[in-house]
DNA sequence: CGCGTTGTGGTTCGGTCGGACCATAACACG
DNA sequence: CGTGTTATGGTCCGACCGAACCACAACGCG
């Protein structure tokens, strides 16, 4: 194999490239030679390594998902305790960072297509029901009595539910922290002092 | 004036094919000639109903919005009790018919634009907050002992968490309303059997 | 009955789009 | 030291974009 070049490498150049401007005004202006200004390589690179414009976006899409998904495993791996857990796993909905933030808001330009494409709506139903089930168990582990997958199901949607409004600046990061704080206390309080 | 012509009428129909556009494959598609061949009129109208393709999109937006608005206030209108209004308050943010299922998906494809347009972000907060606003009074109305802020803010973060995978057919919307039964439930069970 | 306002249709323009094409440079290997 | 695979760059094409423009049809009013 000639010419040693680092494919993943220059793949995730021209992805994140992709991510910056369909954050910045939508899919709409993520056009092949706006990605290749943004990316600082010549257009043809875009082709050689993605493809065609929709596999540019599907591609862009994986990389940004393994990425948080890397991300957020190395940041809750730390903890034990079932409780602390599963806030943490519902922090990792809000957009408390640059790339959380970055993440939730190309998920949002993505959206619209996802229910167009019944194949990538698949994919994307999948982390929810993954998380669902986590937090379930969790749930259960903390206190048998509850109705685990009810429960679970409602702190999700909670959680995403404050994501737009943090946002748009709606909410602050810590009201939202406070919220999910709320609810999380009000499940766990019957445990607290039995 | 000659001619008689309703412009609203004009104005409501070609909006109606930015709303149908946007819905199946997001602006990107919603082009001046795409419009003007869903709405069945010639592209020049667009011009001169709406002006450049920014208008249009906002004007579309504008009209859907209203429209959204004296169907909720129209479906919510009736109910006397807090209870009952609370519930009907948000189940109103669900997909649960087309007209709602539309709303909420165009208004997917606009988010982007919405961060990224300031005065377009701070009209978005409105409703939400008003919306709060609202709740909060009907909570305490309900039981003064609760943190109705608090709750009111919880609740609309459900049901908008629960847009998402109502629409992708993640969750069939009976399990939508369940969930937001659930929460209701056990918001208001101190004040059930006092 | 003109006549000026208002609405309509079709055409055209410069620019940008995604994607195809081709020549050539860089390098591992026989 | 060729030589073939891999990577790169520049260029070109037909299609489509948003928007401007123009000629004219319809109609209320003086």
């Amino acid at each position: 194999m000639p010419r040693q070049v680092d494919h993943e490498e220059r793949r995730r150049r021209i992805a994140e490239a992709v991510w910056r401007l369909a954050e910045r005004s939508g899919l709409e202006e993520v056009t092949l030679r706006q990605v290749a200004t943004e990316a600082g390589v010549p257009a043809r690179q875009l082709q050689y390594y993605f493809g065609s414009r929709e596999q540019l976006l599907l591609g862009a899409l994986e990389i940004l998902n393994a990425d948080a998904e890397s991300r957020a495993s190395r940041r809750i791996g730390g903890t034990g305790d079932p409780r602390e857990l599963v806030r943490a796993v519902l922090l990792e909905l809000l957009p408390l960072d640059e790339h959380r933030r970055r993440q939730q808001v190309v998920h949002a330009a993505y959206f619209v297509r996802f229910l167009a494409d019944e194949a990538l709506a698949a994919s994307v139903r999948e982390g929810p029901q993954a998380l669902e089930g986590l937090l379930a168990a969790l749930l259960r582990q903390v206190d048998p009595g509850l109705d685990a997958e009810a429960e679970a199901a409602l702190l999700i949607a909670v959680a995403s539910g404050l994501q737009p409004p943090v946002l748009l600046g709606q909410y602050a990061p810590g009201q939202a922290i406070a919220l999910i704080d709320h609810q999380l206390a009000r499940l766990f309080a019957a445990r607290e002092q039995p």
